[in-house]
DNA sequence: TTGTAAGCGTTATCAT
DNA sequence: ATGATAACGCTTACAA
């Protein structure tokens, strides 16, 4: 059963064949008769080869170059834990020959973005991993990068007209639907539910709007639109009176209102504004755990938090990458990652992870 | 920046002695002068050596031996799942001379499992990793092993009173709290819960009883107890006739009945309770992603399900026996999985990954 | 088109 | 107590 380990060494000389040879074949580097391929090719079938990554590692001695562009992150958790998972990958692929460099921009300033992708397009890199947050200044990069060859991963943001190597993140129509589930959970009663787009260009954010066709098509789906009322908004923060009068007029107009559903992880401003109000009649779920939500998650102002892992997005970014780069592996089209459910009993498991 | 690498052979040089002076100080194989030691040592932290395993792993060629000791999974998809896991950290970490050696025992046998920790004892493995299930039966191997000095992790069920090298697992008190806060979020009015545990021997069960403690000050701690009357009750299905009349006991005489709260996996036996009795008033909240848990959650008679996550659990254990064993790291005694809240929307997450 | 041999960073064996 | 050297499995010139 322990089956003893196969070498190329094996191969070659079950085919009669010199270890070099092996190597053109598996690698497809040619300069190699179409006989002697197929022969190596059921050797290696017959043996059940299998690389050690390890020892080709080591013996390519290559060093391969990955940037990651994200955005800045001060004053910012979120990005921050995206740049953890993408160094918390680095240190375990260092052995591969692995080597990431780390690009930042300001995620409220595209010229910094079309800046730094532009050095990174000069610096030819074997692959990029990127937070696509500008729709349509990212789209040229993406065909630079298509005829350079070189292999981009996305992450965070779905973008679905230009197939990258792999997206990473969540489904955002999937998480609406979730918000749906939790609200009929938690508001068993007949009521009005508002959605609340907050400090978002909707019109370049589709990922704002799947969650928004999640959401209503849960309500939908589960014949409950009788039973709850569905009203919308979208909100900015700059203009903050406006901000509150806007919210204070909805609720003046639905007395029903039990729930708001935030799309972004901007949860903490209205639970701000209900706490100063003094209602407690309203549920209120939204993203993220930055210190502000978990704040009001502890004070039971926010109902659940779901988690869209940014820690998650920037490790299985780098693996993936890694993945296909050194593995070889075929990697898939769209990783979603989990839809994780946060109150505060539960929380401090999806915080401070190493 | 791109610091070059420091390897063993740059060390040596630097230090005026051969590289393998500087291995066996590395490894503290003695054999050595103590000021050679300790300059040595002083120049390995100055150049921030890092050992490079893959190297490590190929020039040791050293199969490390571990053995896994798990319930028999015909049937069982839960610990099928926990096998799933360890396969999967064994495909991982194959390339470092990992070799795993599955045991099965059923789970309604002391005998077998003492049979196969026995032969286990007998082959003197590098490490191993187990279920406990039987508490007063794991004991005495634990003595031996530790006398043996091979290292052990425990999985799935926690046994404080004797320290292995870690434990994987839930935090069952933790857990009990987080389904108390479930139960307040969904039934927000006062109401009377019952905590049922199922088909387990209650004095043999301690993560049980701590899931019952943590249930209960959750409403304690949080200053619910006079909102919500908390009632136990402990069944056995194997007399169904009996099974049923309980609860129809416990039905009838708290009409205020509104939630029950099922220590283990078996709360699909209720759900069919419940359907059979047409009672929709009650919301159910249990452990674990078995199929007749997913179905009845599906169908909505299952509010929440809490995933224990017995993949994670075997993958887990495996990779910290290799951290231990293979990258001298220093492992924590417990690691803690998270506490997942699964419903319907987003299940499919927490089942079929690779 | 194919084979040979040196080298990757580490360990292990054998001298000294 | 220390140093030299051959492995480990794979890649990569370079030679043939």
């Amino acid at each position: 059963m322990s089956s003893k380990i196969v070498r190329i060494k094996d191969i070659a000389e079950k085919a009669g064949v010199s270890t070099g040879t092996v190597d053109r074949v598996l690698h497809d580097r040619g300069r190699i008769s179409q006989d002697v391929k197929e022969k190596v090719l059921r050797i290696i079938k017959e043996m059940n080869y299998e690389p050690n990554y390890s020892a080709r590692a080591l013996g390519s001695n290559k060093i391969y170059h990955i940037v990651a562009l994200v955005p800045n992150h001060t004053n910012d958790s979120y990005w921050y834990e995206a740049v953890m998972g993408i160094e918390k990958a680095e240190r375990e692929l260092k052995q591969y020959g692995i080597n990431v460099s780390r690009y930042k921009f300001d995620p409220h300033n595209v010229a910094t973005f079309i800046e730094k992708a532009q050095e990174i397009t000069d610096s030819a890199p074997d692959g990029i991993i990127l937070a696509p947050l500008f729709y349509k200044e990212t789209l040229p990069f993406f065909d630079k990068w298509s005829t350079m060859k070189i292999p981009f991963i996305i992450f965070n943001t779905q973008i679905s007209e230009y197939s990258p190597l792999s997206y990473i993140g969540q489904d955002s129509y999937q998480s609406g639907l979730l918000a749906g589930r939790l609200f009929s959970q938690i508001n068993p009663d007949p009521c009005s539910i508002l959605i609340a787009h907050i400090d978002e260009d909707i019109g370049n954010a589709t990922h704002l709007i799947k969650k928004e066709q999640g959401f209503r098509n849960y309500f939908s789906h589960n014949n409950l639109a009788d039973k709850y009322t569905l009203h919308r908004i979208e909100l900015q923060r700059k203009n903050y009176s406006l901000f509150q009068k806007q919210i204070d007029s909805v609720i003046e107009n639905n007395p029903d209102l039990q729930g708001i559903y935030v799309t972004t992880s901007k949860g903490y401003a209205i639970a701000t504004y209900l706490e100063q109000r003094h209602i407690k009649s309203i549920n209120l779920i939204c993203y993220d755990l930055v210190p502000k939500n978990i704040h009001f998650l502890n004070k039971g102002i926010i109902s659940f938090l779901i988690n869209q892992n940014p820690r998650g997005q920037g490790y299985w970014s780098l693996h993936h990458m890694v993945d296909y780069l050194v593995f070889k592996k075929k990697v898939s089209l769209i990783k979603y990652l989990p839809l994780d459910v946060i109150v505060k009993e539960n929380i401090n498991y999806f915080i401070h992870e190493d």
